[in-house]
DNA sequence: AATGAATGAGCATTCATTCAT
DNA sequence: TATGAATGAATGCTCATTCAT
């Protein structure tokens, strides 16, 4: 802002014009703060400027690497979900194996802390790609990925279609509770889950 | 500031400027166009301007009855979700009880349409809604409408908690659907569907 | 703002339409709102929406009494100025005859206490004033009533020349004060204007 | 927000857009033409769009050097005061020392010939410069530069309470001049500042 | 390769002014 | 007479994108 940059910061008649060490490091660079932006200000505030911004970083920095804003989201997006795949793998790790009622009690505190905005950002930015998908087919697949990998994971627990049914109302219910103007009531969820998860019997 | 348009333009002879004198039909034109740019564009292509085109209306008629762009998404949004409300009511008439088997293939019929385009603006508008509604607090009443609805047209013939979770899985699923690559499988909604309203014939 | 004014508000089905007591008194609300507007955006803040908000009347209400934005600026002018002259007038009556000393202490009081802001929105509107009539010529027998009156009021207590001297720097003074990052040292002031006033020996 | 200009327009074979490479001169460029906005339409006619097609630019060439209004605003008063200053420099280095009596005379005609239009524009932006830093404290700094620049030129021949007198009673006249119906008297004139400036032979 | 400069297009909003009632 | 409705014309500002270095 204000009178564009006067930049009389010249590195020295001799230095080398500022060494980019690594070119890629720029390029994550990038796309780094371009996901800080999304998950802050969503897909309509998302501009090669305020991404420049956000990254303390030049604008031509931004357009050079990626050269338009459908370039910017579908790669923003991208790494989203990749470090969305790469947490769920650590948590299959860490978790192989659990009885059915402890997965409820997982899924059940899911829900209500996101819904209570605790990971909400991380919930937000998969709900505006799911929107952006459905008019950009281009990031179907992306969508995909994530739509998949949260299925996968719970068919490591669940038959394939109770895990497609839980999958499908962890969104459901996330997505209304963020929404709405309450978040969901945890005795509601548990129960819905153990219903949906096959434990059937749900507690008070 | 400064001396805004002279105005010189007399209407000349080809066309009266053609003031109309009914200021809730104008109202209710401009309403419907922006409804239509919403589902046809999304939110991010919601502008006074493009509602002014779509509705083939002068641009400050639009900033005439809806001062801001947040009045204009307010109000659109608002007139989205009465006609899904009386849509509702319409249904809950014409078929008032079903049996659970009825409902279960009604809802996965549903789920197959959305998901293969047939509703699929109104139920992108309905995503665009809750994705609005995260930001903009302003929203959430207006989103919690359609919830709350939803979900009381299931307690008709479901239990809360069932009903909470069947709005909730449709909800997940047909966003799956519309922002994935593929068309959800039918068999394993309506396996899904029939487990979490209680027919009990799903398999394992 | 908001969705322009619904206006449901009927007087019943028989009152009629709320009777206008007095037609000038309206004239009158508005070029009093023009008048505070002025004083506390400037000129440049003066537009019938402003001063139908500044008044709480309905905008078409400054339209229809002053057609023009120039008619509004002029009267309200106009009015500003009356309200000086007579102002003038009032003190002459209560002060008639003063020691020179006396006038040059009163009019060191004056600068002072307006460059600390006392009464500086009524010199800001006379500025205001001069500066519009440099550019409009049909404002410049409004100013000039101003300027004539001052002048005059000092010839009361000064010749003509020394009248004129004073009008002029007390209008500099104030326009420097205002202007300036500091207000001036009244001992300077003062003795400024007893060398104008005549009287020759300033005070330390 | 939105998709932003398609820009299909090629150059086509008509014009090259002219792409500058001297940011400075683009810059001054747009000073200069923001200084004749105000010097020809006063402060309430300079709009980025009235910088650019006076100076002959593209209007977001003014957005680019100067982001906003105010930029725009600040910038040329100041360039307009540094000329000031530039120009008083010069004048006190060609006329060194000048006899009291050659100094009243000289600031007579400045006045007499200022209230004639001759050099009209420049004290017109002056007193635009004067009323604008009524209202925005940014611009006092500014402000505060001409008028003691204008004093200590002042002081190079009289003593400070008469250089104060001075020049604050030259802005006046100036001012009173331009703003009323007729330009001041050259005797009255002469005698105030005659007497101002302590030669004495000012008539009662 | 990287980046500052430059620019056309568009947007939300405000406004003076004109109509219709 | 008064006033809500209506609208064309700006305005400040932001942005994607393209150049030139």
């Amino acid at each position: 802002m204000a009178e564009a940059g006067t930049n009389d910061a010249q590195p020295g008649p001799t230095t080398p014009p500022r060494r980019r060490r690594d070119p890629e490091a720029r390029k994550r660079e990038v796309i780094e703060a371009a996901e800080r932006v999304i998950a802050a200000r969503g897909l309509e505030g998302l501009t090669h400027r305020s991404v420049a911004a956000e990254g303390d970083l030049p604008v031509a920095s931004t357009t050079y690497h990626f050269a338009t804003r459908d370039d910017l989201i579908q790669l923003a997006f991208e790494r989203s979900v990749d470090q969305f795949l790469a947490y769920l793998e650590h948590l299959d790790a860490v978790q192989p194996t659990a009885s059915t009622a402890d997965l409820v009690e997982r899924l059940t505190n899911a829900v209500i802390t996101a819904c209570a905005g605790e990971n909400a950002t991380h919930w937000t930015v998969q709900y505006e790609l799911f929107l952006a998908a459905m008019r950009r087919p281009a990031l179907r697949p992306t969508a995909d990925r994530t739509i998949t990998a949260g299925r996968a994971s719970l068919e490591r627990h669940l038959s394939p279609a109770r895990a497609y049914a839980v999958s499908a109302a962890l969104s459901g219910m996330i997505l209304h509770g963020l929404a709405g103007t309450h978040t969901p009531d945890r005795t509601t969820v548990h129960a819905a889950l153990a219903e949906l998860c096959g434990g059937g019997t749900a507690p008070a």
